[in-house]
DNA sequence: TTCCGTTGCGCG
DNA sequence: AAAGCGCGCAACGGAA
């Protein structure tokens, strides 16, 4: 059953079933407390033929309302990650030949749509306070609602059928389905949060930096280099943190640098340069991941980032604040499990290079990637080298081929000419200007207004010319490596739903043999949430995801549980994707008390 | 003062 | 012959 919802004044909520083809077919009904009525739905879901897919505009500032009120929901379709999806296909913009006779254009109604979403009801949350008033919109009045409701379930059965009339429905639809889910996924890790011992980060900063010097201020052990660095240039000041200053003071003393990259320096040999190369390091783990940055981001033993769904245009998320992909290998020491508790760190082996075997359909390739080490399998080819056959398979998927590179990639095309010819294609339909799509059906943005222009008359003689061809060549290496991160993207989002799945219905059958759970770090009471203890995101449960590996925080009992929910999640994204296929997609697990410890 | 492009580096 | 893909964030330094 769908539902489609959009919030009204204070905690009301306008809620109207859906047809699966999206159609109404019950007047709305109002309901004075979104939450409830919601979480009535959810458990009275399964009794009653399935359970709901909720319709609304947007997940991320619908779901997490409902998770503070300690409501989980188990499906959504999300309207405006859909249209995104939608749209991308380079179809005429929505509006202009699928508008809805009487409605507004679709293209408005996703846009407004999210604004009522969004709900109004009180946010205990530390929050700027009046700001919703001064520059959000008004309280959605229950008329207002009424109208985007209207907008929201055209919109959605439009979007039923566009994905229907897809080239390839079976899999968008799945794209559609589990997109939607990564964003209540997203919502979810977002409201959990990462186990983060911050006692533990700052004594590593401590051990690295020195003590925590005042705000402004450098650490002692940077200030004790940069001091080492100056006088390495001959006792001229030099800030170590301006690469103009540096440049200037390299050429001061005869020794010219391109760029003051750490792998420009290491070539070079002058007395700064251990130095420097220190300075850099450290000085990037204090800005990037640093006091300031513990201050900002954890709270009561959790760091709380946010995702950004479907920020990368191959369908890797992005996130927002805090750095949640970037996390340096040596600060994983401060993500530690609670008491009782463990890590399971989970990580697609080779996830690209397979994904690229079974787009192919390469038999010679796919035989070498049914087998645990990819990159071993293939050395055959490469003389027994199973670096150079790392490299071929590196520059076949990123379009580079420098020094040794090309040697290696005849070998590549001579031995698995089906694989060099899927990105070869991939390359040729982005030097042309055309889309390239993901095994899933996600589609990378047509090239520019302007590289259409720089790009348009080829042989010009001239400056002009030589740019053209690189804009040709970059097009070219994007939509090459599109096809193969994208769809290496959309197994993992699969993998990502099928194990968040797997993980409710461990929490739910697991109530009684003990392997919920509660975290409650520190006694912290939930106060970071403002309110009850959210049993919509106790028991084992998804704390971090990043492209191609993620992390389940879980009692130290549920821990097996979890590890072959996983496998079973990685086999079924395969499944899903590839049907029959020799390629296998192996995942490697660790069940560790620090993140550290994982690789 | 604020804004923004560049540089450099963390992650996959 | 040479060229590799995708992000977010911080600091700098010139422009506005």
């Amino acid at each position: 059953m769908r539902v489609a919802v959009v919030a009204g004044p204070g905690r009301t909520a306008l809620l109207q079933e859906l047809a699966e083809d999206g159609s109404a077919y019950a007047a709305p009904t109002l309901v004075n407390d979104l939450p409830a009525a919601v979480a009535e739905h959810e458990r009275a879901g399964p009794e009653h033929g399935g359970s709901v897919r909720w319709v609304w505009a947007d997940t991320s500032t619908a779901y997490p309302l409902l998770l503070r009120a300690g409501v989980r929901v188990d499906r959504c379709h999300d309207v405006a990650l859909i249209e995104a999806l939608l749209l991308a296909r380079g179809e005429a913009p929505a509006g202009a030949g699928s508008m809805v006779a009487q409605g507004a254009p679709l293209a408005q109604a996703v846009a407004v749509a999210p604004r009522a979403a969004a709900g109004r009801w009180p946010d205990p949350a530390p929050g700027a306070p009046g700001q919703a008033t001064l520059f959000g919109p008004a309280e959605p009045g229950i008329d207002e609602a009424r109208d985007v409701l209207g907008a929201l379930v055209l919109a959605h059965a439009d979007q039923l059928r566009r994905i229907a009339a897809d080239t390839h429905p079976a899999r968008f639809g799945l794209l559609a389905a589990v997109e939607s889910a990564g964003g209540l996924a997203a919502a979810e890790m977002s409201a959990r949060g990462m186990p983060w011992r911050a006692d533990v980060h700052d004594a590593l900063l401590a051990g690295l930096l020195g003590p925590r010097p005042g705000p402004g201020l450098r650490p002692p052990r940077l200030a004790g280099l940069a001091t080492q660095i100056s006088a390495a240039f001959g006792g001229r000041a030099v800030n170590p943190d301006s690469p103009a200053q540096l440049l200037k003071a390299f050429a001061i003393d005869g020794v010219p640098v391109p760029s003051t990259r750490s792998g420009v320096l290491r070539g070079i040999d002058h007395p700064a340069v251990p130095f420097l190369l220190e300075y850099k390091e450290l000085a990037r783990l204090h800005a990037a991941h640093g006091w300031a940055w513990l201050d900002e981001w954890v709270r009561d033993g959790r760091f709380h980032p946010e995702y950004v769904v479907g920020g990368v245009v191959s369908g890797r998320w992005a996130s927002r604040g805090g750095g949640a992909l970037q996390i340096p290998r040596v600060v994983r020491r401060a993500v530690v499990a609670d008491p009782g508790w463990t890590l399971v760190v989970a990580d697609a082996a080779q996830l690209e290079p397979r994904v690229l075997a079974a787009l192919a359909g390469d038999d010679a390739f796919a035989e070498a990637a049914g087998t645990g080490d990819l990159y071993q399998a293939l050395a055959g080819a490469f003389g027994g080298d199973r670096a150079k056959a790392k490299v071929a398979l590196l520059s076949a998927m990123y379009g580079g081929a420098g020094g040794e590179a090309s040697q290696l990639l005849a070998v590549l095309r001579r031995r698995f000419p089906l694989a060099d010819a899927y990105v070869e294609a991939a390359a040729r339909a982005g030097e042309e200007g055309r889309v390239v799509r993901s095994r899933l059906g996600r589609s990378c943005p047509p090239p520019s207004a302007e590289w259409r222009d720089l790009t348009a008359s080829p042989d010009e003689p001239g400056a002009d010319d030589q740019r053209a061809r690189r804009s040709l060549r970059a097009r070219g290496r994007f939509t090459r490596n599109f096809v193969v991160q994208a769809s290496a993207a959309d197994w993992a989002l699969v993998l990502l739903v099928g194990l968040r799945r797997r993980l409710a219905d461990l929490a739910g059958s697991a109530g009684s043999a003990g392997l919920a759970g509660t975290a409650d770090p520190a006694g912290a009471g939930g106060s970071f949430r403002s309110g009850a203890p959210v049993r919509a995101l106790d028991g084992p449960g998804l704390v971090f995801f990043q492209h191609d590996e993620v992390i389940v925080h879980c009692l130290r009992a549920a821990a097996p549980d979890v590890v072959a929910a996983i496998g079973d999640a990685a086999q079924e994204a395969g499944r899903l994707l590839f049907g029959a296929t020799p390629v296998r997609f192996p995942v490697t697990t660790a069940v560790v008390d620090c993140y550290a410890d994982a690789k």
